[in-house]
DNA sequence: TATAAAATATAGCAAAAGCTAACTAATTAC
DNA sequence: GTAATTAGTTAGCTTTTGCTATATTTTATA
Protein backbone atom coordinates (compact mmCIF):
# COMPACT_ATOMS: atom_id res chain seq x y z
CA UNK A 1 0.00 0.00 0.00
CA UNK A 2 1.52 3.32 -1.11
CA UNK A 3 1.48 6.48 -0.28
CA UNK A 4 -0.73 7.52 -3.09
CA UNK A 5 -3.33 4.78 -2.56
CA UNK A 6 -3.32 5.83 1.28
CA UNK A 7 -5.08 8.60 1.45
CA UNK A 8 -7.57 8.10 -1.49
CA UNK A 9 -11.14 6.76 -2.52
CA UNK A 10 -12.60 4.25 -0.09
CA UNK A 11 -13.65 0.94 -2.23
CA UNK A 12 -17.42 0.75 -1.23
CA UNK A 13 -19.69 3.75 -2.13
CA UNK A 14 -21.36 4.64 1.26
CA UNK A 15 -18.54 4.72 3.37
CA UNK A 16 -16.39 8.09 2.16
CA UNK A 17 -18.42 9.81 3.95
CA UNK A 18 -16.06 11.02 6.79
CA UNK A 19 -12.47 9.95 5.59
CA UNK A 20 -9.62 8.60 6.92
CA UNK A 21 -7.09 12.11 8.26
CA UNK A 22 -3.76 11.73 6.53
CA UNK A 23 -1.60 9.37 8.09
CA UNK A 24 1.21 11.42 9.24
CA UNK A 25 -2.09 13.51 10.96
CA UNK A 26 -3.70 10.44 11.87
CA UNK A 27 -0.66 9.04 13.57
CA UNK A 28 -0.02 12.51 16.02
CA UNK A 29 -3.71 12.37 16.93
CA UNK A 30 -2.69 9.01 19.30
CA UNK A 31 0.55 10.45 19.80
CA UNK A 32 -0.59 13.43 21.87
CA UNK A 33 -2.76 11.01 23.47
CA UNK A 34 -0.29 8.96 24.55
CA UNK A 35 1.99 12.17 25.49
CA UNK A 36 -1.02 13.28 27.81
CA UNK A 37 -1.16 9.96 29.45
CA UNK A 38 2.47 9.86 30.74
CA UNK A 39 2.07 13.22 32.45
CA UNK A 40 -1.56 13.40 33.51
CA UNK A 41 -1.07 11.28 36.29
CA UNK A 42 1.62 13.43 37.99
CA UNK A 43 -0.48 16.51 37.31
CA UNK A 44 -3.45 14.80 39.62
CA UNK A 45 -1.22 14.25 42.24
CA UNK A 46 0.60 17.58 42.30
CA UNK A 47 -2.86 19.15 41.92
CA UNK A 48 -3.86 17.17 44.91
CA UNK A 49 -1.43 17.67 46.67
CA UNK A 50 -1.60 21.57 46.19
CA UNK A 51 -5.17 21.56 46.85
CA UNK A 52 -4.66 19.73 50.45
CA UNK A 53 -2.36 22.17 51.34
CA UNK A 54 -4.94 24.80 50.53
CA UNK A 55 -7.74 23.39 52.24
CA UNK A 56 -6.44 21.27 55.36
CA UNK A 57 -2.96 22.93 55.89
CA UNK A 58 -1.28 19.82 54.93
CA UNK A 59 -1.14 16.96 52.19
CA UNK A 60 -0.36 13.77 54.31
CA UNK A 61 0.05 10.50 52.22
CA UNK A 62 -3.00 8.77 53.94
CA UNK A 63 -5.14 11.56 52.42
CA UNK A 64 -3.73 11.59 48.91
CA UNK A 65 -4.64 7.16 49.35
CA UNK A 66 -8.04 7.49 50.00
CA UNK A 67 -9.24 10.48 47.62
CA UNK A 68 -7.10 9.12 45.11
CA UNK A 69 -8.40 5.43 45.67
CA UNK A 70 -5.32 3.75 45.40
CA UNK A 71 -3.37 1.84 48.43
CA UNK A 72 -0.09 3.98 50.53
CA UNK A 73 2.50 1.82 49.14
CA UNK A 74 0.83 3.10 45.39
CA UNK A 75 1.37 6.50 46.88
CA UNK A 76 4.66 6.37 48.43
CA UNK A 77 6.08 5.06 45.49
CA UNK A 78 4.54 8.04 43.60
CA UNK A 79 5.68 10.74 45.71
CA UNK A 80 9.12 9.32 45.11
CA UNK A 81 9.14 9.90 41.71
CA UNK A 82 7.64 13.48 42.48
CA UNK A 83 11.08 13.60 44.52
CA UNK A 84 12.89 12.98 41.56
CA UNK A 85 11.30 14.67 38.98
CA UNK A 86 11.55 17.76 41.58
CA UNK A 87 8.24 18.35 41.88
CA UNK A 88 7.24 17.57 45.86
CA UNK A 89 10.01 18.46 49.01
CA UNK A 90 9.35 15.43 51.77
CA UNK A 91 11.41 14.00 54.69
CA UNK A 92 10.27 10.26 55.46
CA UNK A 93 7.03 9.88 57.47
CA UNK A 94 6.62 13.70 57.44
CA UNK A 95 3.67 15.36 55.03
CA UNK A 96 4.28 16.60 51.85
CA UNK A 97 5.54 20.19 50.21
CA UNK A 98 5.82 21.44 46.65
CA UNK A 99 8.89 23.09 45.07
CA UNK A 100 8.32 26.00 42.81
CA UNK A 101 8.00 23.58 40.30
CA UNK A 102 5.39 21.79 41.95
CA UNK A 103 3.62 24.59 42.75
CA UNK A 104 3.26 26.25 39.17
CA UNK A 105 2.15 23.13 38.17
CA UNK A 106 -0.48 23.18 40.74
CA UNK A 107 -1.56 26.05 39.85
CA UNK A 108 -1.51 25.33 35.92
CA UNK A 109 -3.68 22.13 36.73
CA UNK A 110 -5.67 23.76 39.06
CA UNK A 111 -6.72 26.45 36.78
CA UNK A 112 -7.26 23.94 33.41
CA UNK A 113 -8.87 21.96 35.68
CA UNK A 114 -11.69 25.15 37.32
CA UNK A 115 -12.06 26.37 33.31
CA UNK A 116 -12.75 22.61 32.25
CA UNK A 117 -15.46 22.02 35.04
CA UNK A 118 -16.85 25.12 34.66
CA UNK A 119 -17.31 24.97 31.11
CA UNK A 120 -19.43 21.72 31.17
CA UNK A 121 -21.50 23.28 34.33
CA UNK A 122 -22.63 26.18 32.03
CA UNK A 123 -23.15 23.39 28.93
CA UNK A 124 -25.86 22.17 31.62
CA UNK A 125 -24.49 18.91 32.97
CA UNK A 126 -24.99 17.60 36.51
CA UNK A 127 -22.21 19.12 39.10
CA UNK A 128 -21.43 15.53 39.78
CA UNK A 129 -20.97 14.42 36.21
CA UNK A 130 -19.20 17.30 35.32
CA UNK A 131 -16.54 16.42 38.07
CA UNK A 132 -16.15 13.40 36.58
CA UNK A 133 -16.05 14.06 32.88
CA UNK A 134 -13.68 16.99 34.02
CA UNK A 135 -11.45 15.16 35.84
CA UNK A 136 -10.44 12.63 32.59
CA UNK A 137 -11.15 15.38 29.99
CA UNK A 138 -8.78 17.99 31.65
CA UNK A 139 -5.74 16.61 30.16
CA UNK A 140 -6.67 15.94 26.66
CA UNK A 141 -7.83 19.76 26.23
CA UNK A 142 -5.92 22.44 23.97
CA UNK A 143 -5.09 25.93 24.61
CA UNK A 144 -7.35 26.37 21.87
CA UNK A 145 -9.97 24.82 22.64
CA UNK A 146 -9.35 25.78 26.34
CA UNK A 147 -9.80 29.80 25.40
CA UNK A 148 -12.60 28.99 23.83
CA UNK A 149 -14.09 27.25 26.62
CA UNK A 150 -13.55 29.94 29.37
CA UNK A 151 -14.91 32.48 26.36
CA UNK A 152 -18.10 30.35 26.93
CA UNK A 153 -18.11 30.07 30.30
CA UNK A 154 -17.96 34.20 30.25
CA UNK A 155 -20.57 34.84 27.88
CA UNK A 156 -22.93 31.92 29.60
CA UNK A 157 -22.81 33.03 33.16
CA UNK A 158 -23.89 36.14 35.61
CA UNK B 1 -7.97 12.76 60.71
CA UNK B 2 -11.14 11.37 61.10
CA UNK B 3 -14.30 11.42 58.53
CA UNK B 4 -15.63 14.73 60.64
CA UNK B 5 -12.53 16.40 60.03
CA UNK B 6 -11.80 15.08 56.33
CA UNK B 7 -14.98 17.30 54.49
CA UNK B 8 -14.69 20.19 56.61
CA UNK B 9 -13.81 23.87 56.85
CA UNK B 10 -10.52 25.02 55.42
CA UNK B 11 -7.35 26.49 57.81
CA UNK B 12 -6.88 29.63 56.09
CA UNK B 13 -9.48 32.47 55.10
CA UNK B 14 -9.12 32.81 51.30
CA UNK B 15 -8.91 29.31 50.64
CA UNK B 16 -12.08 27.85 51.00
CA UNK B 17 -13.67 29.21 47.79
CA UNK B 18 -14.60 25.46 45.83
CA UNK B 19 -14.08 22.98 48.53
CA UNK B 20 -12.92 19.53 48.21
CA UNK B 21 -15.36 17.13 47.06
CA UNK B 22 -15.96 14.25 49.58
CA UNK B 23 -13.74 11.78 50.20
CA UNK B 24 -15.44 9.12 48.26
CA UNK B 25 -16.75 11.34 45.69
CA UNK B 26 -13.53 12.49 44.72
CA UNK B 27 -11.67 9.10 44.87
CA UNK B 28 -14.51 7.54 42.62
CA UNK B 29 -13.44 10.37 40.21
CA UNK B 30 -9.97 9.31 39.77
CA UNK B 31 -11.69 5.26 39.50
CA UNK B 32 -13.38 6.66 36.73
CA UNK B 33 -10.58 7.67 34.72
CA UNK B 34 -8.64 4.83 35.50
CA UNK B 35 -10.57 2.44 34.55
CA UNK B 36 -11.40 4.57 31.26
CA UNK B 37 -7.95 4.24 30.38
CA UNK B 38 -7.61 0.58 30.33
CA UNK B 39 -10.61 0.13 27.93
CA UNK B 40 -9.32 3.39 25.92
CA UNK B 41 -6.29 1.89 23.96
CA UNK B 42 -8.68 -1.04 22.96
CA UNK B 43 -11.57 1.06 21.48
CA UNK B 44 -8.99 2.77 19.36
CA UNK B 45 -7.44 -0.05 17.81
CA UNK B 46 -11.22 -1.57 17.13
CA UNK B 47 -12.61 1.44 16.00
CA UNK B 48 -9.43 1.99 13.85
CA UNK B 49 -9.43 -1.72 12.41
CA UNK B 50 -13.00 -0.90 11.55
CA UNK B 51 -13.00 2.43 10.09
CA UNK B 52 -10.31 1.04 7.98
CA UNK B 53 -12.12 -2.08 6.90
CA UNK B 54 -14.66 0.84 5.76
CA UNK B 55 -12.37 3.13 3.92
CA UNK B 56 -9.99 0.91 2.51
CA UNK B 57 -11.48 -2.79 2.42
CA UNK B 58 -9.48 -4.27 4.61
CA UNK B 59 -7.40 -3.74 7.89
CA UNK B 60 -3.67 -4.57 8.04
CA UNK B 61 -1.39 -4.36 10.85
CA UNK B 62 0.93 -2.46 9.08
CA UNK B 63 -1.77 0.00 8.57
CA UNK B 64 -2.49 0.06 12.00
CA UNK B 65 1.50 0.58 12.83
CA UNK B 66 1.67 3.53 10.56
CA UNK B 67 -1.70 5.49 11.80
CA UNK B 68 -1.05 4.53 15.41
CA UNK B 69 1.86 5.81 15.11
CA UNK B 70 3.53 2.37 16.78
CA UNK B 71 5.69 -0.50 15.62
CA UNK B 72 4.53 -3.70 14.08
CA UNK B 73 5.70 -5.53 16.99
CA UNK B 74 3.45 -3.33 19.17
CA UNK B 75 0.14 -3.72 17.27
CA UNK B 76 1.07 -7.57 16.73
CA UNK B 77 0.60 -7.86 20.85
CA UNK B 78 -2.11 -5.77 20.36
CA UNK B 79 -3.95 -7.81 18.02
CA UNK B 80 -3.60 -10.99 20.32
CA UNK B 81 -4.91 -9.69 22.71
CA UNK B 82 -8.17 -8.60 21.13
CA UNK B 83 -8.36 -12.18 20.16
CA UNK B 84 -8.27 -12.86 23.31
CA UNK B 85 -11.09 -10.61 24.08
CA UNK B 86 -12.79 -12.39 21.20
CA UNK B 87 -13.42 -8.39 19.47
CA UNK B 88 -11.29 -9.53 16.46
CA UNK B 89 -10.56 -12.74 14.63
CA UNK B 90 -7.70 -12.98 12.72
CA UNK B 91 -5.16 -15.83 11.13
CA UNK B 92 -1.48 -15.32 10.94
CA UNK B 93 -0.17 -13.17 8.36
CA UNK B 94 -3.42 -12.42 7.28
CA UNK B 95 -5.57 -9.10 7.52
CA UNK B 96 -7.99 -8.32 10.35
CA UNK B 97 -11.85 -8.70 10.75
CA UNK B 98 -14.14 -7.72 13.80
CA UNK B 99 -16.38 -10.31 14.87
CA UNK B 100 -19.96 -9.59 16.00
CA UNK B 101 -19.01 -7.88 19.39
CA UNK B 102 -15.94 -6.43 17.75
CA UNK B 103 -18.16 -4.58 15.31
CA UNK B 104 -20.67 -3.19 17.74
CA UNK B 105 -17.56 -1.54 20.04
CA UNK B 106 -16.63 -0.07 16.58
CA UNK B 107 -19.81 1.44 15.69
CA UNK B 108 -20.20 2.64 19.31
CA UNK B 109 -17.04 4.31 19.26
CA UNK B 110 -17.21 5.55 16.10
CA UNK B 111 -20.68 7.56 17.23
CA UNK B 112 -19.03 8.45 20.49
CA UNK B 113 -16.01 10.29 18.74
CA UNK B 114 -17.94 11.85 15.69
CA UNK B 115 -20.15 13.49 18.38
CA UNK B 116 -17.22 14.96 20.12
CA UNK B 117 -15.32 15.58 17.03
CA UNK B 118 -18.52 17.66 15.69
CA UNK B 119 -18.89 19.13 19.27
CA UNK B 120 -15.58 20.94 19.31
CA UNK B 121 -16.25 22.07 15.64
CA UNK B 122 -19.49 23.53 16.55
CA UNK B 123 -17.77 24.99 19.16
CA UNK B 124 -15.51 26.81 16.78
CA UNK B 125 -11.95 24.95 17.11
CA UNK B 126 -10.15 24.46 14.09
CA UNK B 127 -10.92 21.16 13.02
CA UNK B 128 -6.90 19.76 12.96
CA UNK B 129 -6.92 20.65 16.57
CA UNK B 130 -10.35 19.09 17.07
CA UNK B 131 -9.66 16.04 16.19
CA UNK B 132 -6.54 15.76 18.13
CA UNK B 133 -8.94 16.77 20.93
CA UNK B 134 -11.18 14.74 20.15
CA UNK B 135 -8.72 11.69 20.36
CA UNK B 136 -8.55 11.83 23.97
CA UNK B 137 -11.46 13.35 25.18
CA UNK B 138 -13.88 10.82 23.71
CA UNK B 139 -13.16 7.94 26.27
CA UNK B 140 -13.96 10.47 29.57
CA UNK B 141 -17.48 11.94 28.13
CA UNK B 142 -20.17 10.54 30.39
CA UNK B 143 -23.26 9.93 28.58
CA UNK B 144 -25.16 13.10 29.83
CA UNK B 145 -22.83 14.98 28.81
CA UNK B 146 -22.15 12.97 24.96
CA UNK B 147 -26.55 13.79 24.98
CA UNK B 148 -25.61 17.47 25.36
CA UNK B 149 -23.11 18.17 22.96
CA UNK B 150 -25.61 16.24 20.56
CA UNK B 151 -28.42 18.52 21.26
CA UNK B 152 -25.64 21.52 21.03
CA UNK B 153 -24.57 20.45 17.79
CA UNK B 154 -28.29 20.16 16.17
CA UNK B 155 -28.74 23.39 17.87
CA UNK B 156 -25.95 25.36 16.47
CA UNK B 157 -25.59 23.36 12.93
CA UNK B 158 -27.20 23.23 9.34
C1' DT C 1 5.48 6.12 80.11
C1' DA C 2 4.43 1.88 78.00
C1' DT C 3 1.55 0.02 74.66
C1' DA C 4 -1.76 0.10 70.89
C1' DA C 5 -3.03 2.17 66.68
C1' DA C 6 -2.15 4.70 62.60
C1' DA C 7 0.89 6.22 59.10
C1' DT C 8 4.72 5.50 56.19
C1' DA C 9 8.26 2.81 53.79
C1' DT C 10 10.11 -1.09 51.28
C1' DA C 11 10.27 -5.47 48.79
C1' DG C 12 8.49 -8.22 45.49
C1' DC C 13 4.74 -9.41 42.05
C1' DA C 14 1.77 -8.50 37.84
C1' DA C 15 -0.29 -6.39 33.78
C1' DA C 16 -0.14 -3.01 30.14
C1' DA C 17 2.13 -0.79 26.49
C1' DG C 18 5.94 0.60 24.36
C1' DC C 19 10.70 -0.72 22.17
C1' DT C 20 14.65 -3.48 19.30
C1' DA C 21 16.45 -7.45 17.13
C1' DA C 22 16.04 -11.65 14.79
C1' DC C 23 13.24 -14.69 12.26
C1' DT C 24 9.54 -16.32 8.97
C1' DA C 25 5.97 -15.75 5.52
C1' DA C 26 3.91 -13.44 1.60
C1' DT C 27 4.08 -10.46 -2.23
C1' DT C 28 6.26 -8.05 -5.95
C1' DA C 29 9.74 -7.30 -9.46
C1' DC C 30 12.59 -8.98 -12.69
C1' DG D 1 10.30 -18.87 -11.21
C1' DT D 2 13.66 -16.91 -8.40
C1' DA D 3 15.23 -12.97 -5.82
C1' DA D 4 14.29 -8.88 -3.37
C1' DT D 5 11.14 -6.43 -0.71
C1' DT D 6 7.51 -5.99 2.35
C1' DA D 7 4.68 -7.68 6.03
C1' DG D 8 4.03 -10.19 10.17
C1' DT D 9 5.65 -12.84 14.35
C1' DT D 10 8.22 -13.81 18.39
C1' DA D 11 11.42 -13.20 22.25
C1' DG D 12 13.22 -10.41 25.51
C1' DC D 13 13.76 -5.78 27.61
C1' DT D 14 11.90 -1.39 29.95
C1' DT D 15 8.73 1.82 32.30
C1' DT D 16 4.53 2.78 34.54
C1' DT D 17 1.11 1.90 37.82
C1' DG D 18 -1.28 -0.85 40.44
C1' DC D 19 -1.29 -4.65 44.27
C1' DT D 20 -0.07 -7.48 48.99
C1' DA D 21 2.74 -8.40 52.79
C1' DT D 22 5.93 -6.95 56.01
C1' DA D 23 8.76 -3.75 58.56
C1' DT D 24 9.41 0.60 60.72
C1' DT D 25 8.18 4.99 62.60
C1' DT D 26 5.12 8.22 64.62
C1' DT D 27 1.12 9.40 67.25
C1' DA D 28 -2.51 8.52 70.51
C1' DT D 29 -4.29 6.27 74.61
C1' DA D 30 -4.56 4.08 78.96
MN1 LIG E 1 -7.29 14.64 36.07
MN1 LIG F 1 -7.09 9.87 29.14
MN1 LIG G 1 -11.92 7.05 18.83
MN1 LIG H 1 -9.34 7.83 21.22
Amino acid sequence: MNDYEQDNAPPTGDSSRDALPPVTQHARQYETVRNAHETELIEDYVELIGDLIRHRGEARATDLASRMGVRQATVSKMVRRLNELGLVKSQPYRSLFLTEAGQSMAENSRARHDIVLQFLRALGVRDSTARIDAEGMEHHVSDETLAIMQRFIEENAK
